[in-house]
DNA sequence: TTGAAAGCGCTAACAG
DNA sequence: CTGTTAGCGCTTTCAA
């Protein structure tokens, strides 16, 4: 893409604000009363005499004044703000969760801020200084179980949540849903279609997840007879729609190739379904595909997907008052929740 | 969804947290200096003695201390906190801008933060108090143009700048493409394959680029000696694939359907295909489908689609940069940037 | 090169 | 019901 008219960014110049320099104690002077009371009706305080308050209120939107919340969360020692680190926002199975992170928050009178990590644990761990330096009073985090581990050790009391992807070792308030079981029942259902060879296309193994539905695919395979073959599983370090594409057609190059496909995320699914087409198989007809988390997606490809459901939003609310709950009571044993999932059947398989 | 295991939530007691309480003062005593020394120390300032400093990160690091940047901010009058609002994070145009942005703050020594508005004046607008209230440095805004036109009215003066979506009328910097000749770009292509009747599903015209990309179409129609009919065109309030697979039903019922349907964004044009196929009808066979932005799934699905590719990550980046002007200078008169589409051109047409 | 002290804007005792 | 005042933790003159 070609140069833009842009010109050079000059040396920033911090503190400094066009039309600025309004302060509580500007608004008290205008209003001829002191701080104090102004800080009580801008708190709303009940002890304030109706007239006054009403002085006080005049002079807050004649001069257009706000608090300035550093000031007032340096005073509380809270910022109301919290946060919520994702591996990649680009991937829709987190969207639906965010929401349900942002309406809890929102009910409690708390910003939730979105930070996308890249499942880099630098990244993330700048994220977390802003926890440490107080910029934010809780953190969700939906990274991989090997980032949370490193951070745990690093930030042990520091007020935050897991959320999707946990680790019981790491003692933190986490909400999932039963990974294992989940991908023992996608694969359950494809045993049921008659299949015997079901490849695995995993995301890699810093996940937590990832371990624990391989070991669910394992172990339906095995109950059913079967020993999974090394060669039909993949391991794959992204979630694009691409890895999930060429990861397939490397599944199908193989003699005895899979009948069917259980990807760990819809995305991928879609990229196999893609990346089968592109090799000349028919799906389900040749190969069976079976993706997790039910995002919108999943119902509008060709064929539609066949995908275990997670219960995204609240999965997302859970966290939120998860956190909450830690913030409220920091001493207090929060649990861990795991909630149901659902297989849904489309035409995939 | 079934029952959670979770306990009530306790009121909020703000200001206490754990192990806590040390201070630059904490650090000054452990190291024998004063706080002064400390700061300078802290923030790097060349004059002190290699000594002292010494004894300071020493101490520093036994405690483990970290700066309270709220205090710090306070002080300095900055947060170095840059807001993204974006109208809904689960649409994946937005990611790869997103992170165009992000990695421009990085650089730059600031943090983002990304904001969910759902396209809500008032999310927004409460979005923008955290701006107001200095909790933030500036923001960037990919809302609706009502929505903006909104806030510009009360919200004069704040550090922000527009992205993809903007009101030249606003007087706001802004970096978009040229979203009136992309869609005419569209529309041409079309027209070069031998369609005559080519429908447009458009998202509702709060968004001043739906309102551009409409002209576009309407203009190329024309300009080929085509009068658009009313009949051809919807409007729709969500970019929601489904949105787009009942819209495309609903086109399809007609009689004189079009041939060739002109999507304003490429969830909308999946869901089109999806409900073009539910309904019968072959893509690109039976009717044409282009749509708008080329996300990394466009290419994935069946078949691939044709679309008008934005340079997303650079919308990103300069939408960054422009804001840093703008914070690095306050009074300059930042540009507007636009910056070049692109037709790719694949299967669905 | 270092320290003492003022003060950023706000809240919360404590008095009155 | 209202005002005075002491900090929250930090940066930054100003003096030494």
């Amino acid at each position: 893409m070609s140069r833009t008219r842009q010109e050079e960014i000059v040396a920033a110049r911090p503190g400094v604000r066009p039309a600025d320099g309004l302060s509580i104690s500007g608004v008290a002077e205008q209003a001829g009363v002191s701080v104090a009371t102004v800080s009580r009706v801008l708190n709303g305080h009940a002890n304030v005499r109706p007239a006054t308050r009403d002085k006080v209120l005049a002079a807050v939107d004649a001069s257009g004044y706000r608090v300035n919340e550093l000031a007032r969360n340096l005073r509380t020692a809270e910022s109301r703000l919290l946060l919520t680190m994702v591996p990649d926002v680009g991937n829709p199975f987190y969207a639906e969760i965010v929401r349900g992170i942002d309406s809890v928050a929102r009910q409690h009178g708390y910003f939730m801020l979105l930070c996308d990590t890249g499942a880099d644990p630098g990244r993330e761990r700048s994220y977390f200084d802003l926890l440490r330096r107080r910029r934010a009073d809780g953190a969700i985090c939906l990274d991989p179980a090997t980032v949370q581990q490193a951070l745990a050790e690093e930030s042990g009391a520091l007020p935050w949540v897991a959320c999707c992807e946990f680790d019981p070792a790491v003692g933190v308030p986490y909400v999932s849903i039963d990974n294992y079981r989940a991908a023992g029942d996608a694969v359950r259902h494809l045993l049921a279609q008659g299949h015997r060879r079901v490849g695995l296309i995993n995301s890699d193994d810093d996940y937590l997840y990832a371990q624990q539905r391989q070991q669910g695919y394992h172990d339906a395979l095995m109950e059913a007879g079967i020993t999974p073959h090394e060669r039909w599983r993949m391991n794959l370090n992204s979630l694009d729609y691409e890895a999930g594409a060429s990861a397939a057609a490397m599944l199908m190059a193989q003699r005895d190739a899979p009948t069917a496909i259980f990807a760990v995320s819809d995305t991928l699914a879609i990229g196999v379904i893609h990346g089968l087409r592109s090799v000349g198989k028919r799906v389900p007809d040749d190969v069976a595909v079976v993706g997790f988390d039910d995002i919108s997606l999943a119902s509008q490809i060709d064929p539609p997907l066949t995908t275990i459901a997670q219960p995204m939003r609240e999965l997302g609310e859970t966290a939120a008052r998860l956190l909450l709950q830690r913030l409220a009571n920091p001493l207090a044993n929060v649990p861990g929740v795991l909630l149901p999932h659902r297989l849904v059947i489309r035409r995939s398989t």
